[in-house]
DNA sequence: AATCCACAGGAAGCCCGGGAAC
DNA sequence: GTTCCCGGGCTTCCTGTGGATT
């Protein structure tokens, strides 16, 4: 390569008209000022929460839809509104936003509450009720509404923490000043029948469903956010629908559509080109789809990687599909190679399970009469790419493993 | 109709590291 | 230091089961 070739190299991306205007607009953590087809939603909890600005306890409210219906951010929306208002009306009120899929046991959630309210508590090692009375005496120290916002509320029924809610949902009778109230954000409308009926009568008083938003009201938040972000005339005219088409067959994820509409404008910058075009909405789709594998993959324990690397030798040499016997099988031998520990064959079941909801493998329960009840494993990524990322982790780079031919029987 | 395979998947409990309090 | 608590990964033990085979 010359001298001039270099220069060059940086040619394209200094002479090239940026895209964007302003990118930050089309992530998800993004609030706008006007959330469209959202109205009814937000006037509902905004009615329902009214109550707190005179210092009354507004009703517990359970909302529900899938991923990317805008349950987190009209809640947190209202709840900044609700905020703003009780300054103006003198009221103490004080919202606090907790996600449990990453806050996830009653132990943590009291812990941040009470780190919220300036109670230093550790990471772990008091005991749960030091945790509760250091919150209630946290808030109760003076005359306040506090609100709770649950999001991902569904996700305490796996970790066994639901009593949590329970006790948050009681704690209003040993309180003197101060007066809270939930907000419970689950993605899965299943959710109240894991709950104790206690539980249940007591967080649902108000129930709020949000409907997946379809292609065209996707649409229109697209275009409304695309504003803001992509300079004028840059979107080539079938984008935005595609965009939100792709995102539509997915449940009307509106996470999902701005994702792909901030990636599609990035492929195209990278690209060096003038418009987005639909090409690259494509491009988007695949790479948002192989970048989540990736990334699966990676993060990985080390377990899980010689499991799913088991998974991979025996899909490459047999033409059925693997049991979950034949996997342990092939997972002995690679971690004897590997010198990692074996762990047993009921473990190596869960694993299985996990590589199942991340979506990497896709296994079913069958019985096959006689011969036993097992789970069939099947890949669903590209095995190439699979093995790509495990070479990537050196504890595995080494490893080579075929299955030993069938001893012949005669 | 009874049997029996090859596991699934629940329950309980162990062990360990991290952190606090004493 | 010791003692307590928590959470997560893991094992042990267990009961359950769909349907081909006997």
């Amino acid at each position: 390569m010359n001298v001039n070739a270099l220069e060059n190299i940086f040619e394209p991306f200094l002479k090239k008209e940026p895209i964007f205007i302003n990118k930050e607009v089309l992530r998800h953590t993004y609030t706008p000022s006007e959330l469209p087809h959202r109205e009814n939603e937000i006037k509902q909890i905004a009615g329902i929460l009214a109550p707190a600005l005179k210092g009354e306890t507004p009703s517990n409210i359970l909302i529900y839809g899938k991923t990317g219906t805008g349950k987190t951010i009209v809640s947190k929306f209202v709840c900044r509104e609700l905020e703003k208002a009780a300054k103006k009306f003198n009221a103490n009120l004080r919202c606090i936003y907790i996600n449990c899929e990453i806050v996830d046991t009653k132990y943590r959630i009291l812990a941040n509450l009470s780190r919220e309210f300036g109670k230093s508590v550790p990471f772990t090692g008091w005991p749960t009720d030091k945790v509760y009375n250091a919150f209630k005496r946290a808030i109760d120290s003076k005359k306040q509404v506090v609100i709770i916002l649950l999001d991902e509320i569904d996700k305490l029924v796996a970790k066994n923490s639901t009593d949590v809610i329970y006790t948050l949902t009681r704690i209003n009778s040993e309180l003197k000043n101060a007066k809270v109230s939930l907000i419970g954000i689950s993605n899965d409308l299943k959710f109240t029948q894991y709950l104790d009926s206690r539980i249940k009568s007591s967080l649902g008083e108000e129930e709020i469903v949000f409907a997946p938003y379809n292609a065209k009201q996707l649409e229109d938040i697209l275009k409304q956010r695309a504003e803001l972000a992509f300079k004028e005339g840059v979107l080539e005219e079938g984008v935005i629908p595609l965009c939100a088409a792709l995102a539509a067959r997915e449940h009307g994820d509106a996470r999902k559509a701005l994702d792909l509409l901030r990636i599609s404008g990035e492929i195209a910058e990278r690209e060096g080109a003038s418009k987005v075009t639909e090409a690259h909405v494509r491009k988007a789709k695949d790479k948002i789809e192989s970048d989540n594998i990736a990334e699966a993959v990676r993060t990985l324990p080390t377990q899980s990687k010689i499991v799913l690397y088991a998974i991979i030798v025996l899909e490459e040499s047999k033409d059925k599909v693997a049991t979950t016997g034949e996997v342990y099988e092939v997972y002995k031998n690679l971690c004897r190679i590997a010198g990692v520990d074996i762990l047993t064959q009921r473990r190596v079941s869960d694993l299985i399970s996990e590589l199942d909801t991340l979506g990497i493998v896709n296994s079913r329960v069958v019985s096959k009469g006689r011969y036993g009840r097992t789970k069939e494993i099947k890949l669903s990524v590209d095995i190439q790419q699979l093995r790509d990322l495990l070479r990537e982790d050196y504890k595995l780079s080494g490893i080579e493993y075929k299955i030993p031919r069938q001893r012949r029987l005669f």
